[in-house]
Formats: structure tokens, C-alpha cells, sequence
DNA sequence: CTCCGTTTCGTACAATGTACGACGACATTT
DNA sequence: AAATGTCGTCGTACATTGTACGAAACGGAG
């Protein structure tokens, strides 16, 4: 695995092996030197902080967004695009975080140039796709932000204590009877609200034009 | 500002003190115990871990996002209310990556509360209701994400170095020639685009349960 | 051999979170 | 009054982190 000589992209393979293994917080300049059988030092003649580090590992992973093939459907493209997007950053968490700090790499673009690819048989004008595109990845990135949230460690206790205190009349009426209200499959009717919103405003743009 | 005795909410508000004037980074917590004139080890007495002093913060935050007064009308309600929220984190956008070690507190809860009133006169089932509310939060806060992420520092020479390239034509042609494809508000499409999709499902079952 | 760019890395330091346990203040019991 | 205990405060110590600095090893050109 280490047998030629370093690079960004190696090191950054790495990393992400060992957040894969062993959890984000785990991912120490000294663990991933380690791993490739490194002077710690020597990593930072590739990467200049180590938030570059981390910058590298998000493009990385961004590398899996992009599908080996299309449907001809544009809809359908984009959701099996969004599909891929959710489930990358759903087993990658630190990434949506890590995000604020990583400055779009060669990857983010191939996902950017594949969406637009999805794109180039509608009508649509340049900034349609992009504010699609833009609402879209807005959506996906959001759902994977909070689905990832403190879900597993909810103070059960404090929510039953704040319920009780009679507060929270419409919050107390639906989750105290009864079943949480999880909703299936929201991903979904999410993506379809923005196509059919993007759509309705295509045929809109192409009908004043045909007007003139 | 530390008269009578400490508690975790002013701890958490020094914090955020603290975060908003020099940077989220520089909330240690030597730091805020510095500030608020107390030795460092008394602030575990009353927070078990700095994990759980960012997830208080994180609370305190949410308490901005519950607004005053909501208009009548739930579409103009919750674009109150979404709006209040986008301020919010895109003015602390730490708060964001914190949500992934969070848990949900008593203000997030309350938000929560005043979104379900929004839709208290709507005949959305409860059900329909989360479902909404949760693509709305997913919406919103995929947004602040992506507004506040890497947009500083975008390294501008490797783009260009890549669009050279040739192996990204469709990103090359809109953004090479031209203005920068900038949405202007894409937030209120988004915001509509859920709203009437979720407006067509409401209606659907109201038009089903009348047939039955 | 000398010289110089590239690449490697050991040492050192400052900063961080927090485990541990001591210390005082005050209330309650004896 | 004395003893006991709970509550709150905090100093010290330690392991771990990112990384600045500069020294070495290496390799090709002259």
C-alpha cells in the first residue's frame, strides 16, 4: 500500500482508512504517519496544515459521488446522484463538518460537471441548472447534517421532564400518545418537491419566450 | 455580568460571548473560565465534558430562533420562522458542525413547538406536519452549511488549472465565459417548492378521506 | 568532489481537555 | 459545641495534540 513515494492523495488515503477504522477523532497527524511508516514531519512537506489534511480526505470522498452511469430521465439522474451523496455523507459524518473548512476540490467539480451533464438535454438556462443543482445539494447535505445529529444520545429523561411541564401543549399531543411520527421516506418527496418547483418554473420561462 | 451564582446557561453564555468576539476556535475552557473570573476545574462541576458545554451553547443559540409574533397565514409563518433560523447559523456557523454531537436541548424543543402551532389550523395529519417541518430544516440548515463552507478561501488558480484542462466543458462553459452563475434567492424557492409540495399532499388526502 | 534542490524527520514547545483529590463554607444531626 | 456531610471551588499534573525550526540524508549536475 506504501510502496512508491508520498503524495497528497496517499496521505489523504490513509486518513480517511483510519477514520474509516477507527473513528475521525483518531485521525492524528502522528496515527496517519504512522500508518504509512512516516516521520510525522515528513507529512507536512505534502500538506501545509493539517486542516489541508482533512480538505484532502473531503475531496476524496467526494470521488464517490459521482455515478458510473445515467439515466437519460434527467429526475431520475439527479436522484441517483442525491442517493449517492446521502450515503457517502451518512457514513462519513466528520465530512459535512469538515466542509467549512475545505475549500471545493477536483472532485466537488467532477460532481458539479456530472450534475450539469444530468441537465444538458432540458431547456433550462445556465442559472436554472444552477440554482436546481444548488437547492438540491442544499437539501441532501442538510438531511445527512441532522439524520447524523445527536440522534443517538437524546436525554430521554430531560424531553420526558420538558413534555411534562405542559410547555410544549402540540409537541406533548404527538409524541406523548402514540408512535413517534418518523416519517419514511422524506428524502424522496423532498427531491421530487424541488423537481417538479424547478420544472413548473422551466415550462414558465420557456412559454414568455415562445409568448415574444 | 457574574454576580450571583454560576449555572450552566451562564457558562454557556459566556461561551458564546466568547465565540462571537474572538472565534469559535478560541472557546477553551480556560478561556471561558478566565472570563467569567472562576478557576477552570469549577466549570466540570457543573458541565460533565466541553462536548456538553458546546451543546449547551448550541441551545442557547436556538433560542433565537423561536420568533415573537407569527403571521396567520403557515406558509408566511414558517418563512418567519425559516428565515430567523438562516440568520442564525450563518452567523455562527460552528454551531452546525456542533449539531452533530448535540443532542436536541429545551430550545430546540421549543422550536419545534412553534412550528407545529404554525400548522395548527392547516388539516395536516401529524404526520404531515413533521414531514414538512423536518424538509424545511433540512433545507435550511443545508444551506447555512453550504453558504458559510469553503467560500472564503476557494483556491482559485486550481480551478482554473482544472477548467484548462478540458475534462469539465459543461462547468468551463458557464463559468469560464461570463458572470459567475449566482442564484439570487434560490432560499425562497426552496422554502415555495416545499411548501406546495407539501400543500398538493395535504389536499390529496382531504380529497381521498371525502371520497371514502 | 562540490554544490544544490528535494525530501525526510527528531526535537521541542505551547496549548488543550480533564482526572484526581484537596480545601473551605455551610447545614444538619448528635 | 462538636461532628458529620453535602455542595461548590480549584490547583496540580498529565497525556495528547498541531506544528515551528532546523538538521540530516539523498541524488543529480557541474
Amino acid at each position: 500500500m506504501s510502496s512508491t513515494r508520498l503524495s497528497r492523495e496517499k496521505i489523504a488515503a490513509a486518513a480517511l482508512a483510519i477514520a474509516d477504522a477507527e473513528g475521525f477523532a483518531s485521525v492524528s497527524m502522528r496515527r496517519v504517519a504512522q500508518k504509512l511508516r512516516v516521520g510525522t514531519m515528513t507529512l507536512y512537506y505534502y500538506v501545509k496544515t493539517k486542516a489541508e489534511l482533512i480538505a484532502a480526505m473531503d475531496d476524496a470522498l467526494m470521488a464517490d459521488l459521482v455515478a458510473p452511469f445515467l439515466p437519460k430521465d434527467w429526475r431520475k439522474a439527479l436522484t441517483v446522484i442525491a442517493l449517492r451523496t446521502r450515503e457517502v455523507f451518512m457514513r462519513h459524518p466528520w465530512a459535512l463538518a469538515s466542509l467549512q473548512s475545505a475549500p471545493p476540490g477536483v472532485n466537488a467539480m467532477r460532481h458539479m460537471e456530472q450534475c450539469l451533464q444530468a441537465l444538458s438535454e432540458t431547456g433550462m438556462t445556465a442559472r436554472q441548472k444552477f440554482t436546481l443543482l444548488a437547492l438540491i445539494d442544499d437539501f441532501v447535505f442538510g438531511y445527512a447534517l441532522r439524520e447524523t445529529a445527536g440522534d443517538p444520545d437524546v436525554d430521554i429523561d430531560l424531553v420526558r421532564k420538558q413534555l411534562a411541564t405542559g410547555v410544549f401543549p402540540r409537541l406533548a399531543e404527538t409524541f406523548g400518545e402514540g408512535r413517534v411520527p418518523a416519517t419514511p421516506d422524506r428524502f424522496r418527496l423532498g427531491l421530487e418537491a424541488l423537481f417538479t418547483s424547478a420544472t413548473k418554473r422551466t415550462i414558465g420561462r420557456a412559454a414568455r419566450t415562445r409568448a415574444n
